[in-house]
DNA sequence: CCTTCACGTGCAAACGTTTGAATAAGGCGA
DNA sequence: TCGCCTTATTCAAACGTTTGCACGTGAAGG
């Protein structure tokens, strides 16, 4: 199993030259002759030798590897955020290493342990719904390790964050189902303490007022787990109860859209006759549902892209990065389809 | 930047001893002094040391680390998969460095060799579908070199394969369609260099055949992209040529079959009344569709973990395993929704 | 003919661990 | 008192690179 790999001293021995000979020339350094460039890497591609990047990662002191945490792979978002970084990881040359939390505090702690053991050169992280503390994460951005912060972004100073307009995409959201009519929007919100649940309910809050509509405090229920079981019998309970009822629902991401409109459904609504909804992400099965579900799309790729640039400048540059002018807010995008158009 | 992490020689020195005394104390090694234990790991818990995994693996030649190569993460079936594969290489302190080849045989060769570079105890690979040429594969594999393959496997001698039953998912479906009273069954395929999509399309025929369906040569109709447009667009062709026209879909992935569907509804055809679907790995969305789609689950998570249980196991015997052995199957489960169910 | 310089290469240390073998210090029996 | 065993520790090499510096050679310049 062992794969016996070439290396620098078995093409040094073979051509009677110094390992150092051997490694300035397959790098092509100045003060190696061309005759000898050229018999070196002759060899090398013969004897199908491959650096061994960890003997040099700890000779440089630097592995070209960043770690990435994410709550879950699990989620369209965050796969298509993974798929984002892995593109740019991958043209820049680094490996990406990658943990899930599955949303656990513990596990958050751990693997950057276990990473950092790694000698990772630097950081991406979307933190846990289980995290409050986030001295992990200070800790390290005290020593100015590079950290960069996507979607969820912790409450520190000075932080690089990519995320998304939260705000702007739940304010057009609801101002879309205002405009279409309906009033009564009820807004399945997200766990209280993650900033983009905050966000979402903030732009929500500021449509509604804008156009002078007064929610009521049972308008705005948290659907925390954001899965579409629970968010069916939240709105189940909300159709049977509240009084008045409900005209639309604004939900901060579409798997609680989706529990909303099959609970709609089950009670005889019609959506979006008499029921409007809006979901927050944009997934895939937006369009596959009848009626197709309207929601707000955020650019994962992007976010992927753009934060790993961000991370990798910052390596690179091995120096500090203005936080508030580097980081990053990408624009949503509100698609309307047929969840919320009024006939 | 640079953390500056303590290392066993700052230990060492600022106990008076030496590094092989500070190696061995933190490691239990029988033959130091309770008393040097007890003082090494308080100090290095005091300055937070944290061992360089990059030198250990140096000297070990292990590195701890295992190599995953997907075809793409957004995709609810391989997040899955790579959800099972997170857990037990965590569990078992394994890392798992992630890379996505966009389908492009070129990017998965090109990824198997930084890997190699980084020294990755093990390999596990679902190969792209440009991929015709194993021998990246058979070259490693001839010189004892740990590798599973999953769900899409080659046509090698001796891998260890973990795989789902793919012939028997897709028969189980026919099989239920044809019982459901649906006879003109098409088949919207995979790729047909595929060994999914060939087994699918073999348990496909086989419950045609014992059944006494002749199926005609165009109801099997190659939907390779496996997205919704491009069999949303064939469908609606099959629709309006095929004579007979068909009465059923079977698809070889469930946004195929969300294709067929759309398709079917544009056409005016009711599903299930006059036509009936299954789909195949029952993505999240199944159940949220109207009609809910019948689909054949496959246990992802489950193939993730038994593929990297089955890959560690190997890497720690450091030896052989009977591939024929020790090869896996997973069962797939039909689960029958509205979409399948004549009234 | 001696210095100076450029060129091509080699030496050796370093990165942070692990580990077989050597060493030192006691303790104990004869 | 000597030798021997045990116990605790140190030495030094190794893993595969990279890199500052030194070295040797030959040619050009004075």
């Amino acid at each position: 199993m062992k794969l016996d790999q070439a290396t620098i001293k078995d093409l040094a021995r073979e051509l009677n030259v110094s390992s150092s000979t051997i490694s300035r020339a397959l790098k092509d350094y100045p003060g190696i002759s061309e005759e000898t460039k050229r018999k070196v890497k002759e060899l090398a591609a013969k004897m199908n030798y491959r650096p061994n990047a960890l003997a040099r990662s700890l000779r440089k002191s630097q592995s070209f590897t960043i770690g990435v945490i994410i709550p879950e792979v699990v989620h369209f978002f965050f796969s298509t955020v993974i798929s984002g970084i892995e593109e740019v990881a991958f043209a820049r040359g680094y490996n990406v290493i990658l943990t899930q939390t599955n949303e656990k505090y513990i596990r958050e702690k751990t693997s950057i342990d276990t990473m950092l053991a790694n000698q990772i050169d630097g950081l991406m992280v979307s933190y846990s719904k289980e995290t409050k503390d986030f001295s992990h994460f200070s800790e390290l951005l005290e020593k100015n390790f590079p950290i960069v912060f996507f979607d969820r972004v912790p409450k520190l100073e000075n932080t690089l964050n990519v995320t998304v307009d939260d705000y702007s995409g739940a304010y057009a959201a609801t101002q879309h189902l205002i405009q279409q009519g309906y009033r009564k929007i009820f807004h399945l919100a997200g766990p209280k303490y993650l900033s983009i649940s905050q966000e979402r309910q903030r732009g929500y809050l500021s449509a509604l007022e804008d156009y002078g509509i007064q929610p009521q405090p049972n308008w705005i229920i948290e659907s925390s787990k954001g899965n579409e079981n629970e968010a069916r019998d939240i709105t189940a309970e909300i159709l049977k109860k509240a009084d008045p009822r409900p005209d639309a629902f604004f939900a901060h991401n579409d798997m609680a859209a989706v529990g909303a409109m099959m609970a709609c459904r089950e009670a005889g609504l019609k959506v979006p006759d008499q029921i409007g909804i809006v979901g927050f992400s944009d997934w895939q099965f937006c369009t596959m549902l009848e009626p197709s579900l309207s929601s707000v799309a955020q650019p994962g790729f992007q976010m992927g892209v753009r934060a790993t640039e961000l991370l990798l400048d910052l390596i690179d540059k091995k120096g500090d990065m203005d936080a508030s002018k580097n980081s990053l807010v990408l624009k949503t995008e509100l698609l309307i389809r047929k969840s919320s158009q009024k006939p």
